[in-house]
DNA sequence: GCTATATTTGAACACATGTTCAAATATAGC
DNA sequence: GCTATATTTGAACATGTGTTCAAATATAGC
């Protein structure tokens, strides 16, 4: 009937609906009958089209990193050498906030299972350094040449400290709103964004200028 | 023959167990029967003892997060009011790093767990709130009389960011040791303790001493 | 030592899981 | 319109899941 309507294909329907489902309960959370049925179509379509749940669950990841990095990638190159720290943070995490704030639930689903899976041992390897190292290496390098008296290791641990606070916004728990009583919202990556940066600004500008 | 000269009790045997296994795959990611294998204990015993699956989970969270909070809030409370907000954040943060760092395999899983948890939307009022909300509250609190001018938003945000960098860091998910060419090593917390205090400090001035 | 309670055992239950496959149907190339 | 390929269907498979329960055993109180 209106199957025939839809306009978006089987496999982008099925990614639509695991990315929806991953986000709210985790990879192993979600069963591929809850997939198929949320997306409407049969249960071995999504074997027939991407292997096996692991191979959807990687294409889920894929189909918006690579539009992800190319954005970052092209937001840092564009930077040049002299940028300051604000700058440098702002092109890292820039096009990511942005996503998830204009791009529709989708993105922000997106997110959200990057969230997750950032903060677990098991995809950190397969999935975490595979599809998002390059742009994190290019970052790195850039921030060792604003602070060129800074040791390696304060630039790694800082870089580790803005991937936590990055990856806490992306997760969007609803924790801050009911800590808050709802003064903050997760949802606000505007405002987010707007404190994110000088916050983090300051905490490379601490730990990498090199003082001690 | 030799579970007799065990001295630890079945329910802290299952505990640990859970502990290890949910700090690895998470709550779904791990069978009552992969607990009870490696606990070596009938496959009966953990819904006797907890009731459920999800009260194992609750009680493997509940068991140190009370030894935790008292710690957390004791350090709180041993602060002057005209506390620095270096001495803010290592009250909140210290006796967590601590624990991990000398506490044994069981904390350093401990904190994995809560990492995950951390991250993701399903546990966040159920367990996240519950039991951690009340020290943040005064965390919080704290960091209000030492910025009186701040706005409301920005100590939020900042204490955001904060859980975030902390979350990240209990994650140990090794992502930071590949990066890094093992430069940096997720598991020396003492190392990741002497910069987080700094970096915090840096963002929570920078964005709550109200200068707009 | 006996009794009442607490714990452990071992098996079974009903249901959910990812995956597979031949048959049916739709689609595209000529 | 016919043929070859791509996709979809519907059912089945073997295995894993949390939970339950009566029977067996251990433990503690007197």
């Amino acid at each position: 009937m209106n199957k025939k309507t839809d306009k978006t294909s089987t496999p982008q329907r099925i990614l639509d609906s695991a990315e929806a489902l991953f986000a709210e309960s985790g990879y192993d959370g979600v069963s591929l009958r809850m997939i198929t049925k949320l997306a409407g179509v049969e249960l071995a379509l999504p074997n027939y089209h991407f292997g096996s749940k692991l191979g959807l669950f990687r294409a889920v990841i894929q189909r918006r990193s690579v539009i992800l990095n190319n954005e970052r990638m092209e937001a840092l190159n564009a930077l040049s050498d002299r940028a300051e720290s604000e700058d440098l943070i702002e092109a890292f995490i820039g096009p990511f906030l942005r996503r998830s704030l204009f791009g529709g639930e989708g993105w922000r689903d997106y997110a959200r299972v990057v969230a997750q899976i950032a903060n677990s041992p098991r995809w950190t390897s397969e999935i975490m350094s595979a599809e998002f190292d390059p742009v994190a290496i290019e970052f790195i390098r850039r921030v060792r040449v604003r602070f060129p008296v800074a040791k390696t290791e304060d630039v790694y641990w800082s870089f580790h400290f803005l991937l936590g606070a990055m990856t806490m916004t992306f997760a969007q728990t609803g924790r801050i709103d009911l800590l808050s009583g709802d003064t903050c919202r997760g949802s606000d990556l505007s405002e987010i964004h707007l404190r994110m940066v000088p916050f983090l600004s300051a905490g490379f500008s601490r730990l990498c200028k090199g003082s001690t």
